[in-house]
DNA sequence: AAGCAGGGCAACCGCGAGAAT
DNA sequence: TATTCTCGCGGTTGCCCTGCT
């Protein structure tokens, strides 16, 4: 049995629908040389001059003066210059702080719609907490708010709205099942969640993936079993998929399907990985997939691109069950199959 | 009325990334 | 190419207000 999944992973950032990250950057040659690293060496010069800027709430004196010179002058592009020259001692970050989230023009705070709220859950759902992506979707509202409305209020109103889940949990890790490990990037994920709704024996929407995501329980455990690779090549444009055939009951054949490209040259590719639930308490079945997991086969799809491939999966889901997201933020070839 | 706890929110902090030099 | 500067982001902090005892 292994926890961990590994997705390949072409790009600086990777999303699910129920949780994001970015990829941070751990290469440590380059590191030595990136300029945070420098600037702590050589103790890096403030952005301001901490002792002589105030700090704390703004007065609607500042506010004013704030106000009136980007009204007249802009910004000018130099925040760090601005307060100097609109004769404010405050540091450059706070005077853009300030702006941005409370003087400029058409800002709304407070009483966010019911139609917001949704577009909050969703947008959370998707993206994970990308404040001012969320915010660039809402008129008028900053990621702060968005952020504090979400902390203070949204969370617990889904908690409050929804049930804990009794039984099932999927813990997602990352592992590698690429053809290509030097073009893989490993991410660690054993924290996150997918969604799954134990009660009817479905994955879960979006909106309802989320709350599970925040409880953060990890009740069971779950496993991954690999799918192998799809190789997609301009010059030998077959895709060679591993498959199992899978003569397990409806009832556990529940699942996640991450594809994610990887591109080499003039070939990509794609990994498959299926993420599976099972009961913690049936140890049994546990054992049951690790056997399966042996008797993967090989076929050869003939002509089938990437997108052949999400057109393939998508008219499989002819089951009400069934799911298919793609990633509409991200330009990776990457999706993932609910079924 | 005073003290305390919790919630809400504005502001701050530290970091990564990209632009500029 | 290496270094520095600046911006923008997300997480965190801390103040203030409100309600409860």
């Amino acid at each position: 049995m292994s926890l961990s999944l590994i997705i390949t992973e072409p790009e600086n950032s990777f999303s699910f629908p129920f949780f994001s990250f970015k990829k941070q950057n751990k290469d440590i040659s380059t590191k030595t040389l990136r300029p945070r690293e420098t600037d702590r060496e050589m103790g890096r010069a403030p952005c301001c001059d901490k002792a002589n800027v105030k700090r704390g709430p703004w007065s609607p004196e500042e506010d004013a003066k704030l106000k009136d010179y980007i009204e007249k002058q802009g910004t000018g592009g130099n925040w760090i210059a601005l307060p100097h020259k609109a004769g404010l001692r405050r540091c450059g970050k706070s005077c853009r702080l300030r702006w941005l989230n409370y003087l400029r023009p058409n800002i709304r705070h407070g009483d966010f719609t019911e139609e917001e709220d949704n577009i909050i859950y969703s947008l959370f759902a998707s993206i994970g907490s990308r404040w001012s992506v969320i915010a660039a979707h809402l008129q008028g509202r900053t990621d702060n708010d968005i952020k504090n409305y979400w902390n203070t209020k949204l969370k617990k109103k889904l908690i409050a709205t929804m049930a804990p889940p009794p039984h099932h949990h999927l813990a997602i890790a990352t592992s590698s099942s690429s053809a290509s490990p030097s073009s893989s990037s490993h991410y660690n994920m054993i924290n996150s969640l997918l969604p799954y709704n134990p009660s009817t024996n479905q994955l879960l929407t979006p909106h309802q993936g989320i709350m599970m995501t925040m409880m953060g329980q990890q009740q069971q455990l779950f496993y991954q079993e690999d799918m192998g690779n799809l190789v997609n090549s301009p010059n030998r444009n077959n895709l060679i998929m591993s498959h199992q055939e899978d003569n397990q009951e409806q009832s556990t054949n529940k699942g996640i399907m991450l594809l994610s490209d990887v591109r080499s040259g003039s070939s990509t590719t794609s990994t498959v990985t299926r993420v599976k639930m099972e009961h913690r308490d049936h140890d049994d079945h546990h054992h049951h997939h690790e056997e399966d997991e042996r008797s993967m086969t090989s076929v050869v799809m003939e002509d089938y691109g990437m997108e052949e491939i999400k057109q393939l999966i998508s008219s499989s889901c002819t089951s009400s069950n069934n799911s298919l997201w793609f990633d509409e933020n991200k330009t990776e070839d990457k999706f993932m199959l609910y079924y």
